[in-house]
DNA sequence: TTTATATATAAACATAAATTGATATGAGTG
DNA sequence: CACTCATATCAATTTATGTTTATATATAAA
């Protein structure tokens, strides 16, 4: 019964299901989502571990950066994953997917280090 | 995206999760659940708004009582409440049943008045 | 019509969860 | 080594949620 509770918890904040919501598509790193939801980083990684903790994400750690993915192997988890995928929208949603992308145009790419201007750029793919 | 926090914070409760496994057999009204649970009644009256506020369980008044049932007119809450059901077990929910069971086999069935004891008799079904 | 019963609701209180601001950790860099 | 950056963690605070006690409402029974 304490998982079953773990797992409804986790996704029983809008915080974190914004975050589901943005690693539909692959991995994201820390900064990233705090990027993309535009909070403080102390909250976001309250909200990662908490995650983390349910089954719902894996990290993956490289050199200063923690990337964060969806963790399929559970087949509930995976379930709860889709429905909160398909079910989710609006403008919260769309905007954070927008910060999210003007973001990851400022990071330099892997392989091919981009001229440095006057924005914040942040950490390497 | 607020219908599927209202959905899974429903879900993120102990006692909640308790009352949906109590109701997979059919109806009861809400003194069978205060006596499974064993609890005080504005507790669990709580606990019954809640679940029906989130699309989990209708009722029905029926003079002085108020049954409460499974609502299945949705598709992610019945997979949702299929997913509890299945997985919660444990003391708690024998306790549970062993309980509604005591108080249920105490109550006058309709149309079958039983002779009163000494014994708590609380509604009619 | 008084009384009892079932349930709901409200106010006060208790507990748990989230947020913030400060700081720690640990990896890379000059 | 000193410094910066990405992330984590902690303590204090705020906010949300659950619990309790008392009371209201509605129905039925005496």
């Amino acid at each position: 019964m304490n998982d079953l509770l773990t797992v409804f918890k986790a996704l029983s904040e809008e915080t974190r299901l914004r975050i589901i919501k943005l690693l539909e598509h692959g991995e994201l790193c820390v900064c990233d989502i705090v990027a993309a939801l535009d909070m403080v980083q102390p909250k976001v990684s309250f909200h990662l571990a908490v995650l983390k903790e349910a089954g719902f994400i894996k990290d993956r750690k490289q050199g200063k950066w923690t990337h964060y993915r969806l963790d399929d192997s559970d087949l509930l988890r995976r379930f709860l994953v889709l429905s909160v995928m398909e079910r989710i929208s609006g403008d919260t949603v769309a905007a954070d997917r927008e910060r999210l992308q003007v973001f990851l145009h400022k990071k330099p790419v892997k392989g091919k280090v981009l001229p440095l201007n006057d924005e914040k750029i942040c950490c390497t793919r």
